[in-house]
DNA sequence: TTAAATTAAACAAGCGTTTAATTAATTTTT
DNA sequence: AAAAATTAATTAAACGCTTGTTTAATTTAA
């Protein structure tokens, strides 16, 4: 699906109110406004808002997909640094894609059927296919231990990800970087997250127990 | 603050709905037939419908509370005895009280200031005590390695326990554990949870790096 | 005989969506 | 190239419905 300038400008700041407010704590008179168009206008080019959060959702999602696909492709490097590579890219998505991550965080306990939990599963999948042949690669190069749950590996990873970018006011309170500008501690919390799950990622596939 | 067995009694209903549906999702009218009662008795017993998820709030979190002050307490174990018994009792919890869970994983997303951030504040530097007397307790003794990002090591095992907890249903499609029962399903994550869990918390522990 | 609990009804406000009219842009015809 | 015809985009207003909360009357309990 091709989305013209016009809808992109409104699910962009759909997206922003989703994130801040939630799906349903958002009208539709919210996002016009925003977006600073007539309030019809959201029907006329998405249908709904149901729609338009799909078609954010479709948006993204296909982003990431997109994303995942090219990593598998350097052959030139062994099965850590892959997976080294693909953890810069998730945690730079990650950090980038802020509020269309508080989306989805929220919006993947509540939705468990229908188009959007198509779409998640379908990313998730993708995941899954992407690590798992990066750990199987891994493990007959001797390079990693052979009893790893990897579903739940990837549990952590995005789970790790996920808390720490949904709940980061918190975190921000907890460590006392509330002097720093939001800049400088979006840069902070990149850079840590990643060094992070390099850590414990490099610990658990290669950790005799 | 007490409760009298009329508020539990819709505290619960609320507290499920508000779970499945999301707090703008669910309204006073579902939660007043589901709990059997007149609309009106809501606004009568709770003041309004956020000062009932705010009661929410106040119940889960002072058990949790109660729960942590316990641990610490027990001196009869080692550092690493006693953080896996801090793990066992955590997954347990977080088992027991899923509606509770997915609550709090959305509303502290968006809830970032008021009451109900507080209270999330409050539990999040009581867990934050806790886990850091224990790892500084084995540093001194030597059974853990020094340079341990505390924070973000909490950051894992809730954002692990969360992720798994809300979207459970994806991790059951994705690992073909449709045909269980869900009562089977739920003693299998608990299990899988807690060694996975004791798992990343040992390798990160006495990694060396 | 007070106080507490429960009820049905009503309240104003906000919701997502649709309508019908108007303006802007594009295409077709002259 | 100008005029006419057609399509697309935009608007203000209204639609019916649901929302959280309050009211005033009634039943139950102390």
């Amino acid at each position: 699906m091709e989305y013209s300038e016009k809808q992109l400008q409104i699910m962009k700041k759909a997206e922003k109110l989703f994130a801040e407010k939630g799906y349903n704590g958002t009208s539709v008179r919210d996002i016009a406004e925003k977006a600073g168009i007539n309030l019809a206008m959201v029907s006329y080019y998405f249908g709904s808002k149901e729609k338009l959060l799909e078609a954010v959702f479709d948006y993204r999602i296909g982003m990431t997909k997109q994303l995942l696909s090219d990593i598998l492709h350097k052959t030139n490097l062994s099965s850590l640094e892959k997976m080294n590579l693909l953890i810069d890219v998730y945690v730079k998505k990650i950090i980038e894609q802020q509020p269309f991550n508080k989306i989805l965080a929220r919006e993947q306990v509540v939705n468990t059927t229908g188009h959007t939990a198509n779409l998640i599963l379908q990313m998730k999948r993708t995941y899954m296919d992407t690590v798992l042949s990066l750990i199987r690669e891994g493990q007959k190069k001797g390079e990693f231990q052979k009893h790893i749950d990897v579903s739940l590996l990837m549990t952590t990873i995005i789970g790790t990800a996920n808390h720490l970018v949904t709940t980061k006011h918190y975190y921000r309170q907890l460590n006392n970087y509330e002097e720093l500008s939001d800049e400088a501690f979006n840069k902070l919390i990149e850079k840590k997250l990643r060094n992070h799950i390099k850590f414990i990622l490099k610990a658990s596939l290669t950790y005799e127990s």
